[in-house]
DNA sequence: ACAACCCTAACACGGTTGTGTCAAGGTTGT
DNA sequence: ACAACCTTGACACAACCGTGTTAGGGTTGT
């Protein structure tokens, strides 16, 4: 077994989550450790760092696991942030020269150049 | 009455929304209509586009409506944003040669500078 | 003045989130 | 071989989300 990895009660122990709770975090797409052969979980430092950090997270701004997982949700997928983005940002009253169609699709590119500069920097 | 102003009801039959479900949607934080001096919702043009693209944005997203009022929450709430930045960036193996405090720091303020170009340009 | 509308508040209710616990079975270390 | 771990799966349960409905009370238009 690695030096530097710990199983899911000793990962349980030094980040105050319960093993349950690792599990859970695991099925809802944040903090997956990686496995043995057998199927055991490892968390290393990374890991452990990620779940330390994520329960200062949720208690500083009153958040959900869900919450935290919808914004992941967000950075991954272009599509579904170009469009709550863009719902955002409906009917603000354009500039009323320039047709609808093009500034609608001047307002998507530029912001999905600048949050994909964003996710790149990450 | 405002000739271009819609009742709660009214507002309902056009965008297929329920009038339970409109005072909902005001009471999480998007799409709040103006009032009357004696509290009648009046639904305008503005905000009924945002309640016919708000259902097609759900519908294509399979999103909650506590989704796009986090992402909401993200778009208004600097600290917030910036902390949910800050987790999704922990730890990815940072240059050694900068010290620690200072690459941190100079992380936070790039995505500030990027997200708040995207919010000012929205 | 009366019907037709609006308001808030509340009860109800199935679905999801977050969490614990327990069961049945495989793995590991001594 | 045996205790002490690990795995997945399920039952349970409070709290919240999304939604309808109903009740009690103001407002508006004819």
């Amino acid at each position: 077994m690695p030096l530097d990895a710990l199983t899911i009660n000793e990962a349980a122990e030094t980040t105050g989550w319960s093993p349950r709770m690792l599990r859970y975090v695991e099925r809802v797409g944040l903090v997956a450790p990686a496995r043995t052969t057998k199927g055991y979980r490892l968390y290393g430092p990374a890991e452990l760092q990620r779940l330390r950090t994520l329960r200062e997270l949720l208690d500083a701004h009153e958040l959900g696991l869900s919450d935290v997982a919808f914004a992941q949700r967000m950075r991954s997928d272009k599509a579904l942030r170009q469009a709550v983005d863009g719902w955002f940002t409906t009917e603000p009253r354009r500039p009323s020269d320039v047709p609808a169609a093009d500034w609608l699709r001047f307002e998507q590119e530029k912001h999905e150049r600048l949050l994909e500069a964003a996710v790149a920097a990450a």
